[in-house]
DNA sequence: TCCAACCGACGAC
DNA sequence: GTCGTCGGTTGGA
């Protein structure tokens, strides 16, 4: 209920916050969501007519640019040309992410606290709550929540006092709808709208430059045993690399559960932060994805560029 | 606590 | 595409 009239805010708060569809304008100021609405239509287009072989100019045209912009628009989102960015989402190139899946398992653990390795690009501490310490713990706790651009549309965060709990994402106009679903998860939690807490949690996870080893992002996640042993899994998938869904039940000694894997992966509340754009089918397949498979195709281009920054 | 129905972000053909 | 299979989840008892 306290929910409910916060998400009445929401109307008020968005409307700074999102840009419609109106071409990107050279030099426009808070240009990230502007740019992700351009790269969702490129990426609409290229899924649609790959066959084809689409020009960069086809692209542009359907993404609303002259080719000189879209050009200019994919090195700044993701550093990547549009002819990379397109490479990025073919099914090679996810066969490549694929390559030793079942063995970047292992390689991660193995590494674990001592190695020189990173687990995840984005720095991460977790600890597990599960549905009964949540209920129990839960009476005091509550939640904050905020909305702010990313490059992969309006990010929904939602944070506790004790770490990162939830991120989701939204096409214009469906901010709420995001919000809510992301609600859903925690019916008992009491959930307040708070963008002074969640802006430099936004800030920090879209931010590779502050990707930072020492001070790791704090996350909670809150799910039944089984969630969290699999989107434990998935944060052990470094940047540059994929895996499927029956190589991530293998590695939690279940290798017939990787149905069942799939089914947990999609519940992962913490999109982006627990990578779960990087669980493919075992042949390269994108299968699905919670938020949109074109929003896991801009994710995987988006790391592909960040590949080529190291 | 136990059990059966349910239901896929699987995977093989 | 479609189909067999299978284990986690859910909800009622």
């Amino acid at each position: 209920m306290a929910a409910g009239a916060a998400i009445g805010n929401i109307g008020g708060m968005m409307n700074l916050a999102i840009a419609d569809h109106h071409p990107v304008k050279p030099g426009a100021r808070d240009s990230a969501l502007a740019d992700y609405d351009c790269v969702r239509r490129a990426i609409a287009f290229i899924s649609q007519k790959w066959k084809a072989q689409p020009t960069i100019e086809a692209i542009a045209d359907a993404a609303g640019l002259t080719p000189d912009e879209l050009h200019h628009l994919f090195r700044r989102w993701a550093g990547l040309t549009p002819k990379a960015f397109m490479q990025a989402l073919t099914l090679d190139h996810a066969k490549s992410l694929l390559r030793d899946s079942a063995s970047v398992l292992d390689a991660a653990l193995a590494s674990g606290l001592s190695g020189p390795g990173r687990l995840h690009d984005l720095f991460v501490t977790h600890e597990a709550m599960s549905p009964g310490e949540w209920k129990a713990g839960g009476a005091g706790l509550g939640l904050r929540y905020g909305f702010h651009p990313s490059p992969f549309g309006t990010a929904v965060i939602i944070a506790s006092d004790r770490g990162l709990a939830g991120l989701a994402f939204a096409d214009p106009g469906e901010e709420q709808a995001a919000l809510v679903d992301l609600q859903q998860r925690w019916p008992r939690a009491v959930c307040v709208p708070d963008q002074d807490t969640t802006a430099p949690l936004a800030q920090r996870i879209f931010d590779p430059a502050q990707w930072r080893a020492e001070q790791p992002l704090r996350v909670v996640l809150i799910g039944t045993d089984f969630e969290v042993r699999v989107w434990e899994t998935l944060l052990k998938i470094p940047l540059g690399k994929a895996v499927c869904y029956s190589d991530i039940a293998a590695n939690i000694s279940l290798p017939k559960a990787s149905r069942a894997v799939g089914a947990a992966v999609g519940k992962n509340p913490i999109s982006f932060v627990v990578p779960c754009h990087r669980a493919l089918g075992k042949g390269g397949a994108l299968t699905g994805y919670h938020w949109g498979l074109t929003r896991k195709q801009a994710m995987i281009g988006w790391e592909a560029g960040r590949l080529g920054a190291e």
